[in-house]
DNA sequence: AGCACGCCGACT
DNA sequence: GTCGGCGTGCTC
């Protein structure tokens, strides 16, 4: 007997388990591991997943598979494991894990018919009354009739199939049109030499572009798709259109394969010379590729060392060993010139995943990996999944990008995937970053991962100088207005010069921070040294942390002054203030609001590049990898607004941020120069980042995070609660600590319940537990436990648990786990 | 999660 | 009696 463990589309705690099946003989040689299969589950059909085969089943009962989906299996059984894992570690349901790891195409979706039943006698329609033998006629004549419909009439529907002359159907609906569809696209031709001769000469000496589109034919004869024809002749459709109004050209629209890319030409790029720092640091990543054995290594290379450069090379040389090679980019840094330069030097070879893809083109570029037609995978955080089967090599590029982290479940970091992945196939990680988690840059320190520095820009540039400006004494001196005096002489000189700007507003969330604007202090909390939050509802300031509460000073606790107040500054407020200050000015604003239409952002980056605006104003979005030449002045609104966040890594972020900013000007010939505009210049990542003392940073960092056991020193677990009474939800929160404290390992330390920086949100009132706790498998462990207890304890259908962890450790956690239990074992073999 | 079963009140 | 509302428990 061959039994199958198949883990069902039933996203809940309870299924979240292997059911067991037969494997009808036409199925034997079809089914693998991985594969996608569809099963009867109770009184339904639904998709599942096989993991795994067994010759036994303990199970009375046992169904058989209805089939198996695809040809391939969707999942290798690398990714198998990995699910599991992931399931285990983020305590999510394991079908949820493997879901996250397959384009969306695979989730097909189910759909319900009513049928007549098979099997009918006539008798048995005798026992219809009049109004059901009315119904079961339309229904026969139909042949069938949707769920949707059977949702109107559900009383009629459940008699009829009560007395069995009608039967329910599922249906697994595969989203084919996505993976088969062809993509439309126009082709253009003109082949008559003479014609096209002719109808130059007949063309006006003003009809200048559409005489370059003739040229181009007599020259290239053969058709071509419109858009490369746009793209090799920098015009547009309306050209094009004019000739083939005229009949000098022709063109029709054809199906064919999508190619996202196909319309682009790669110039072939060759490696390019590197520095004997570049060099090493090949040589270091090189070293344990060749050997083949599992490696981390921290790439810590300044803003313009040329970091891309020694991707490109190692890669070579994980392709001339015949493996393959993730490349993890932040989503926003995933633009064309970076695609351009992969693509460029790796052709054919690249698959490339990002967001702006539709769900067919996905799953194109997907399975090109999965066949393993392609050996690079250059994507945003999901492109770690990549069903590659030898992989060599895993690039993060900025790997202390938030993008990493998932917000929905599974609430996986790409970075312990990669990990994870890395052990697996006994490959190199490289995490790059000018600027590390530090985390990272911790285990850096420690030689659990191995540290490779490039400290010189590659052509030598100089960094920009940094001008940090107190606006309490911009106060003082009577300037309230949001720009301090450097600031607007700055940008008034780079006006004159003819050189551009661009102006950094980094605010995150909704938080809003109450601070003096006479001496710069904000009001903190007195237990966590964090910034209270603001809450306008009830004018107090609260920690979000641990739950401190305090009505709003009117005056300033350190100075006594009057001028305190809440902060938080919109993009747009900015904006009208700069063309109030400054007349005539043209500015290009990004946010949310102007960056939400589809290609809006491209577009808008393009506009600046080419010069349409003086100044740039916007968030973190325009803070990385983009160089414009012609920029020589940077500067940040209010660098605060970060720094006190509630956020055990506000400071971190605020020195990550700084770091970046300063590495956009004076990228080229021209000098760049920095202004960065703050209520507290004495803080240490203010400060060290504008001295670019970036070890100083690390380290006082560190030393804090140690003191007040954060991460990398402690393991992190949020728990979010949402109800939507507040009382109720309050009752639950207390509970819910209680019964952690109960069952929970004693040294673990719990901070709350209390209000998260959106205490409402949907008409959902929400609080937060936070748990650290040691990284020892046995506390984390014993903890996990206690969280599964806690979901299955209240059963309010009202109250929702969500569960995050901050630093996960797929490894070293399970090597110490393994370790102990074998000396377990040791200690019981020798009794 | 879905879906059936089963218990109970309202109605023909 | 029958219909339909809603709580309970199971799915290989």
């Amino acid at each position: 007997m061959r039994v199958a463990e198949v883990i069902v589309d039933v996203p809940t705690h309870d299924t979240d388990r292997p059911f067991d099946y037969l494997i009808p003989a036409e199925l034997q040689e079809e089914i693998h591991i991985g594969s996608r299969v569809q099963v009867p589950f109770g009184h339904r059909k639904v998709i599942g997943y096989c993991i795994g085969f067994k010759t036994t089943s303990s199970s009375i009962r046992l169904k058989s598979i209805y089939d198996v989906m695809d040809l391939v299996p969707p999942l290798t059984p690398e990714l198998v494991e990995l699910g599991k894992v992931m399931a285990d570690e983020y305590l999510c349901p394991t079908i949820t894990a493997l879901q996250s790891m397959v384009p969306a195409v695979f989730k097909g979706s189910y759909q319900k018919v009513i049928h007549p039943s098979s099997e009918m006698s006539e008798n048995i329609f005798s026992l219809l009354n009049p109004a059901e033998q009315q119904l079961f006629k339309i229904l026969a004549a139909r042949g069938e009739y949707t769920w949707e419909e059977a949702c109107k009439i559900p009383n009629m529907t459940r008699r009829l199939l009560r007395k069995l002359v009608a039967e329910k159907r599922i249906f697994v609906t595969e989203r084919i049109e996505d993976r088969i569809t062809k993509q439309k696209v126009t082709w253009v031709w003109g082949k008559d030499i003479h014609k096209l001769k002719a109808a130059l000469s007949s063309l006006s000496a003003r009809a200048i572009r559409q005489k370059e589109v003739l040229q181009y034919f007599i020259d290239h004869p053969d058709e071509i798709e419109l858009p490369k024809l746009l793209a090799r002749l920098q015009t547009t459709r309306s050209t094009v259109k004019k000739l083939v109004e005229q009949g000098w050209l022709y063109w029709e629209e054809r199906e064919q394969y999508r190619d996202p890319y196909k319309n682009r030409q790669f110039e072939q790029t060759t490696p390019l010379p590197l520095t004997p720092e570049q060099q090493q640091a090949l040589a270091g990543i090189s070293k344990p590729i060749i050997e083949e054995k599992f490696h981390t290594i921290l790439l810590h290379g300044v803003t313009g060392s040329g970091k891309t450069e020694v991707y490109l090379q190692t890669i070579e040389e994980v392709l001339r060993q015949g493996r393959e090679a993730i490349v993890l980019v932040p989503e926003i840094s995933l633009t064309p010139q970076m695609v351009q330069r992969f693509k460029g030097r790796f052709g054919e070879r690249v698959a490339v995943l990002h967001s702006r893809l539709s769900n067919g083109e996905r799953y194109d570029e997907w399975r090109k990996i999965r066949r393993g037609e392609v050996q690079v995978a250059i994507g945003a955080r999901s492109a770690i999944f990549a069903p590659f089967q030898h992989i060599g090599l895993i690039i993060i590029d900025e790997e202390h990008e938030t993008s990493y982290k998932q917000e929905e479940n599974p609430k996986y970091h790409a970075r312990d995937i990669a990990l994870w992945r890395a052990q697996a196939h006994h490959a190199t990680l490289v995490l790059g970053s000018a600027t590390p988690a530090v985390e990272s840059y911790y285990h850096a320190r420690t030689g659990e991962y191995e540290w490779i520095q490039l400290k010189e820009r590659v052509h030598g540039r100089p960094f920009p100088q940094v001008q940090v400006v107190d606006m309490r004494e911009e106060l003082r001196l009577g300037n309230r207005s949001m720009f301090s005096g450097a600031l607007t002489g700055s940008l008034i000189e780079c006006m004159k010069r003819g050189e551009q700007a661009v102006l950094f507003l980094n605010r995150r969330g909704f938080a809003t921070f109450v601070m003096c604007r006479e001496c710069g202090e904000t009001i903190t909390c007195p237990h966590c040294d964090i910034s209270l939050t603001y809450h306008q509802t009830n004018q107090t300031v609260r920690c979000h942390y641990c739950g401190y509460a305090e009505g709003l000073p009117q005056i300033c606790p350190h100075c006594q002054s009057k001028h305190i107040r809440h902060f938080g500054t919109g993009t747009q407020r900015v904006e009208a203030e700069l063309k109030r200050q400054f007349p005539g000015i043209q500015v290009i604003r990004m946010d949310v609001d102007t960056t939400s239409r589809k290609g809006a952002h491209e577009k808008l980056l393009s506009q600046f590049r080419e010069g349409k605006a003086q100044v740039l104003l916007g968030t973190q979005m325009i803070a990385k990898g983009l160089d414009f030449p012609k920029v020589t002045l940077v500067g940040v609104i209010a660098a605060d607004t970060m720094l006190h966040l509630p956020d055990f890594r506000a400071a971190e972020r605020t020195f990550q941020l700084l770091m970046q900013v300063g590495g956009r000007a004076g990228r080229h010939e021209q000098p760049g120069k920095v202004v960065i505009q703050t209520y507290s210049p004495e803080h240490y990542s203010i400060r060290l980042a504008a001295s670019y003392q970036t070890e100083t940073f690390y380290h006082q960092e560190c030393l804090i995070r140690k003191r007040h056991s954060y991460p990398p020193f402690c393991r992190l677990f949020t728990i979010l609660l949402s109800y939507p009474d507040r009382l109720g939800l309050m009752k639950y929160g207390q509970e819910i600590v209680q019964f952690i404290r109960n069952h929970a390992p004693t040294n673990c330390q719990l901070l709350g319940p209390v209000p998260p920086t959106i205490p409402r949100l949907k008409d959902r009132y929400r609080l937060q537990v936070l748990i650290k706790f040691q990284a020892d498998p046995i506390v984390t462990a014993r903890l996990k436990q206690t969280l599964h207890k806690l979901r299955n304890l209240f059963d309010d259908k009202e109250l929702r648990i969500s569960m995050s962890r901050e630093m996960v450790d797929l490894i070293s956690d399970r090597k110490v786990l393994m370790r102990e239990q074998s000396e377990e074992i040791e200690i019981l073999s020798k009794h």
